[in-house]
This record gives C-alpha cells, sequence and structure tokens, in this order.
DNA sequence: ACTTACGGTAAGCTAATACTTACCGTTATC
DNA sequence: GATAACGGTAAGTATTAGCTTACCGTAAGT
C-alpha cells in the first residue's frame, strides 16, 4: 500500500502530468480541451488523469457528455505537509547534532 | 533546459530516492552508509544521488575516503516555493471566476 | 610500495511506464 | 431512433529510467 504523498509524489514527477496541472490552475476544463496542444494523445491524457485524481491532486464532474477535471486542494494540501514535516525533522535532527557537541 | 523545481519534482518522483532523502534527515552519512539496508546496489545509490545533487537536493563533501552527502535546503526551498506558487495562482484565478460572475 | 576501503562511471540489461490504436458506453442533438 | 461528440478502458508497443556487473581512480593503512 502507498501512502497518498508518495502517490503525490510520483504524480507530480512526469512532465505530461504536470502540465496538466498548470493548465488546470486557470480553472476546470473538460479532457478534450486539456489534450488539446499537448504532444500526446487523448487517451494518454485519460490515464493520466486517472493517476492524478487517484492522488487526490484532481477532481471530476460530469456534465453531460464532457467531464470537467478541476485541481483538488487534498492533494496539495498533504504535499505540502509532508515536505514542511520532512524539513521540520531535518532541521530538528540538525539541531540536535549542534547541541551535542 | 530544465527549471530548478522540475528536477526536483523528478527527483522526488522515485521511492528510492526519497528513501535516500529520508536517511539523510537525521544527519550526514557517507555512500557506503547509505546503501545498506535498501535493496538496491551502491553503484545505484551513486548514480541516485547524482540526480539528487543535480536537483540541488543534497550536496557532497569528501572526507578522505569516504564522501557525506546531506540534505542541501536550497533544493527545499526552491520546491517549496514553487508549490507556494503554484497554489496561490490557482486560488487567484478561482477568485477572479467568482467575481466576474 | 603494496594492499584495502571507498565510491564514481560506463555498458548493457531489464523492468516500469508512457504512448498509441482500436473499441465501447453514455449523453446530447437532429 | 439515428448520428455525433465526448471520454474512458484494454491490449500491445516503445521508450525511459532504474539496476547490475565490471572497471577504474584516489586516499588511507600496513
Amino acid at each position: 500500500m502507498k501512502t497518498y504523498h508518495q502517490q503525490q509524489l510520483d504524480a507530480f514527477g512526469d512532465v505530461t502530468r504536470r502540465a496538466l496541472l498548470e493548465r488546470l490552475r486557470s480553472g476546470p476544463l473538460p479532457v478534450g480541451e486539456l489534450a488539446e496542444g499537448l504532444p500526446v494523445t487523448r487517451p494518454a491524457v485519460s490515464q493520466h488523469l486517472r493517476v492524478l485524481k487517484h492522488a487526490q491532486l484532481v477532481r471530476d464532474e460530469a456534465r453531460g457528455t464532457r467531464r470537467y477535471y478541476r485541481l483538488d486542494p487534498r492533494g496539495f494540501a498533504s504535499l505540502r505537509s509532508y515536505l514542511d514535516r520532512f524539513w521540520d525533522e531535518a532541521l530538528e535532527a540538525f539541531k540536535a547534532k549542534v547541541e551535542e557537541k
């Protein structure tokens, strides 16, 4: 089993997925529009969106025949708290090292 | 050419590299010790360290025959500011959308 | 000086993952 | 109800990226 922040980091570890996320910053978009301009086909985009969805970085909502994707705050919050915790613990360890000398 | 935050996200997009970074939270370590316990060989670790170094997530320092690796604040700061900026812009866009209605 | 410890690099292999084509289901439109 | 638009899924291919083995250089110890 993979923790969420791991899934989020994996999801961010691909340029195409990052491009998708960047596009979604300006607001929700249907899959077709998301795929436009990208150097990959629409099905590829669908597959990336699935990964992003599992990582809770995007949410989707069907509207008629279109399916709108938007950024999901949950994934970003989780990712951020992981990085913060990570760095805090590193500083903690560093301080401890200094004092022990 | 790749921007730094892209390199950092790529670097974080691998479990072994994340494991290395987590080990380094408790302080600097030589390559041999870093490799111990991991399910991969030492050369593999060296290669991962190279990626992490280019992403400015670790620094290295030779001491005798050993080479100590430690976390590098630069990469983390850069990554954090990217994520913050990313999310800020998303909120900005969201606000603008609401007001325009 | 010889030997051992440490770790980087290259070449080649393997495994993971991104991508495409083909297909199908659903919703809307005529 | 037929057709078109939209998008998800499956199967197979291709590319990427991680891993190993082999090798070399440098620094320390004997």
